[in-house]
DNA sequence: CAATAGGTGGAACGGTCGGTATAGTGCTGT
DNA sequence: ACAGCACTATACCGACCGTTCCACCTATTG
């Protein structure tokens, strides 16, 4: 639909330079963002919380106090546009955490990999419970709106999604994983997290996430002992 | 918000009997459904492939050939009733065939449990495949869509969620699995289910619930092995 | 044969949806 | 000063949303 990318205009504006220190590389509060910023982190919260369909423009706009008349600037592909932004910038964002909160590399493998999947399925349990069990997986309520259609939004779901399964997966080979193993148990953490997410949210309780960190622990030490 | 049930006048309307022998029980085929089931039916099937907020009750009325003035004489509570029953009836019916597919209560444990979980989750990854990746998980989508607002939909989600994880865990139990371990194992697949599926429809493959199949077995041996 | 009541057809409602059009602002380089 | 550009404000559009209303049909009942 958009052959245009809303992208293009930002670097155009970059291209310009002058004395004036461009911009201010991180604004100190997420108001100070420019309004392009707030519409997908805005929509990135609003989808995750209602999802696509039942967040409107109006409300988008009201949310993140960004100008009316810019949205169709930014993005002239519309609401799509915006959320396969949201859905990319979602996923790169889980994916880094991801690889934040698992041992590195180590020179021998045996690190402490089911110990640390726990320790961030804690994290997402708490941040779930934090949030009043209206946030969490951001990208599963998209994706499973959108896994029909086969639109930009389900194309932008699945790279997500292979991208969070790839960083599971390093992290597994990192921690002495077979290669296939690896490979396999990344879908199984990332489905059950997925799942767990939805289940929590539901029965406003973290207990699922917690129960599934603690089953995903004895997996993958049963998968580590036979390799 | 719908004070009055709309199964009332069901029940009002066979209280009335005649010569005539009532409704035949088991219609032959689904065109020969009453309206008030077929909108059930066809809630269940476009919720399951759309969403909620993306059906509208226009197309509920065309795809299910129901009339449309009796939409809301059989639903006063209107979109919101129809997906409560939707619900209600996806999540019992989803329970039957998790009991229909695990093995009976036998006189003694070690029933092959794993093996049983495997061709159930092969048996639903078939379904996905073969709807082209459109059905699968007819409680997923309505549950993430509706889990932050609490409404009667969010409640009736919570509830079928509540007899699948019973249902799996009855069956684990039934497979000398420990009362313990069985309930926390059983919210483990479900999530998993519930996340394979959706990973399967984003990827147009069936190979995510396969994995995951495999892998919950692994799990399954794991855990009846320390029993 | 009325009469009654469950059930149906269809038009219409107010409201909101995503999207468009266009005039205008303020800053930049010349 | 002036032109040009990035960006914003506002009004507006047709389409569709879920819902309501009421005339109407049909079959059982007295």
């Amino acid at each position: 639909m958009a052959t245009r990318s809303g992208r293009g205009s930002m670097a155009a504006k970059k291209g310009a330079v002058g004395i004036v220190p461009e911009t201010t590389e991180a604004p100190a509060t997420a108001e100070a963002l420019p309004s392009r910023e707030r519409i997908v982190e805005t929509a990135m919260r609003l989808f995750e919380e209602r999802g696509y369909h039942a967040t409107g423009i109006a409300e988008l706009v009201k949310e993140s106090g960004a100008p009316r008349g810019s949205v169709y600037f930014h993005f002239p592909g519309g609401k799509e546009q915006i959320a396969v932004e949201a859905v990319e910038r979602a996923g790169a964002r889980l994916a880094g955490r991801v690889r934040e909160n698992f041992p590195k590399s180590g020179p021998e493998g045996k690190l402490d990999c089911d110990g640390a999947l726990v320790a961030f399925l804690e994290r997402v349990a708490f941040q779930v419970e934090r949030s009043g069990f209206r946030a969490g997986g951001p990208l599963l309520i998209v994706a499973s709106e959108t896994a029909s259609g086969g639109g930009l939004i389900g194309d932008a779901c699945r790279k997500a999604y292979e991208g969070l399964a790839t960083a599971f997966r390093e992290a597994l080979e990192a921690c002495g994983c077979a290669a296939e193993a690896a490979s396999s148990l990344a879908l199984t953490i990332l489905a059950a997290v997925e799942g767990a997410i939805v289940l929590s949210r539901s029965f406003r309780s973290a207990d699922p996430l917690r129960r599934v960190a603690a089953d995903l622990g004895v997996l993958l030490r049963a998968a580590s002992s036979r390799a």
